[in-house]
RNA sequence: GGCGAUGUAGCCAAGUGGUAAGGCAGAGGUCUGCAAAACCUCUAUGCGCCGGUUCGAAUCCGGCCGUCGCCUCCA
């Protein structure tokens, strides 16, 4: 297969760009995970779902790819959070990541291969402190927190689009201890008897951007391919990666930056501090996770979106459309020799071309409808669909017939118990003894008493 | 105020010069014991508004109006 050409949208440069990875082949990308103090939503879900897809892509296009996504587990609001709830920071910040993992697997999102903790680098964000304050590019402040000097960085503002002093006035006025409003904090102290860390320049936090920085040195080094996140993360978080990175380093800090949109409610970006966020984990009560994947895919992943429950049933309506094919199948297997060469095409062009995934989609419609009719190679066609799902990250073991949850299937037993009590009354014992021995084979026993039909597990007695 | 997006049918959403993908919802039909699923047909002479460029514009240019994001923690 030759390897399409990708085009993505390069924040940086405000186009839509060719990709050309620093070696032949390979992709090191980075992008922004959650900070665990609560529970994620489904503006979260849209990013690592994205995220996900993208290096899905690449791999599939034969990339030799290297994901890193972090985790910040030392915050501000993972701290207060935890004074409210009585318990240890870390431990909080370590309930919150299994709450994250889980939705990370209900979406399918496959594991990164790296995933580092910002209090897990702390040494190597020492060091990037030290060099940045050698470089002189960093100061510490009387109060013990240490700054980054932007004044000295003299390409601030790539990400912000920064054409002059005037327009970099920061909204805050407050100055702490900093020298110049704009300049951010590496090093936060505290009084040792607040939550911190020891480090040379006295007991504190790091401060968050730095995080990613430090990480980004110690996984990839000076330079990556790709660096992503949410739009609302580009000022200042991403700016400040970049004015630290390439401070310390004189070089490129990341070739490609790309953002996904937000997901609004109501005209209003989702998000905690505003109150109007739906989480994964209630969405996943309605919806499967494979409509909330085909809801953040089936709009261009740099456009904004409403979350709806309209929108998410048409979702499920539109996925289950497509599992309807596989409804009678014991399980999915994919032979990459056998995919319809066109389809695949098809399907490739728009992935290539900045990720269209609302595009995509409509290629499984196609293939979908061809399937319905009986037209064509259906094998083949069959399995070019479960692939392209496959490479959109659907999970494509989730059944939708002949599968029930525990709730229907204990009101299934209670009705084959009363049917089977019905055909007692009118002494049909030939379907009461069917029943019977259909509760035996299974490893349950029935008893009959006044009371009514007891059904005793053998495997527990 | 600065920076950046965006406005396409009832809803969601593609489409950057060649005559409006796809999905959801809806209507009618085929099939069916009844359903479900599936299939067929229908659903924007028009893409916020007004001008301009062009043989030709949703697409390019200018103006206006609306919406959103960032500039403060945020995916």
């Amino acid at each position: 297969m030759k390897k399409p050409t990708i085009k993505l949208f390069n924040s940086l440069k405000r186009s839509l760009e060719e990709f050309i990875p620093l070696e032949e082949n390979k992709v090191s990308i980075y992008t922004c995970g959650p900070t665990v103090y609560d529970s994620s939503h489904i503006g979260h879900a849209r990013s690592f779902i994205v995220w996900d897809c993208w290096v899905r892509f690449f791999r599939e296009i034969n990339y030799e790819v290297k994901w890193a996504r972090n985790i910040t587990d030392i915050d501000d609001k993972i701290i207060n959070r935890s004074i409210q709830m009585g318990i240890e920071p870390q431990k909080l910040a370590r309930i919150e990541t299994y709450k994250y993992w889980k939705d990370m697997h209900s979406l399918n999102v496959q594991w990164p291969d790296y995933e580092p903790k910002a209090t897990e680098n702390l040494p190597q964000m020492f060091a990037f402190i030290e060099g940045l304050m050698q470089k002189g590019f960093a100061y510490q402040a009387e109060n013990g927190d240490i700054y980054f000097k932007v004044s000295v960085f003299k390409h601030y503002g790539q990400l912000k689009n920064i054409k002059n002093e005037a327009e970099n006035i920061s909204r805050l006025e407050n100055l702490n201890s900093k020298e110049n409003t704009c300049d951010f904090a590496l090093w936060k102290a505290f009084n040792k008897n607040e939550y911190g860390f020891e480090s040379p320049f006295g007991h504190g936090r790091p401060g968050w951007h730095l995080e990613c920085s430090a990480m980004i040195k110690n996984i990839f080094g000076q330079t990556i391919d790709i660096h992503g996140g949410g739009e609302d993360l580009t000022f200042p978080h991403h700016e400040n990666e970049i004015a630290q990175s390439e401070a310390l380093h004189s070089c490129q800090f990341s070739r490609y930056w790309i953002h996904n949109g937000m997901v609004l409610v109501n005209g209003r970006k989702m998000s905690k501090s505003e109150g109007n966020f739906i989480t994964i984990e209630s969405a996943l009560k309605n919806y499967s996770g494979n409509a909330i994947r085909f809801f953040v895919l089936s709009a261009h992943y740099r456009q904004s979106v409403n979350y709806t429950e309209e929108a998410l049933q048409a979702a499920q309506n539109g996925i289950n459309k497509l599992f309807q094919i596989f409804a009678h199948d014991e399980k999915i297997e994919i032979d990459k020799n056998n995919l319809n060469p066109t389809f695949m095409d098809n399907f490739y062009q728009y992935l290539a071309e900045d990720l269209n995934t609302a595009c995509a989609l409509s290629v499984t419609f196609e293939i979908a409808k061809l399937i319905n009719k009986s037209e064509g190679n259906i094998i083949e066609l069959k399995n070019t669909l479960a692939h392209i799902l496959s490479v959109l990250g659907f999970n494509l073991t989730e059944k939708l017939i002949n599968s029930c949850d525990e709730n229907t299937q204990n009101s299934i037993v209670k009705l084959l118990l009363d049917i089977r009590n019905n055909a007692r009354e009118v002494k049909n014992f030939q379907l009461a003894d069917q029943i019977r021995l259909h509760f035996e084979k299974a490893g349950y026993k029935l008893k009959d008493s006044a009371e009514g039909t007891d059904l005793i597990c053998l495997s527990k007695v």
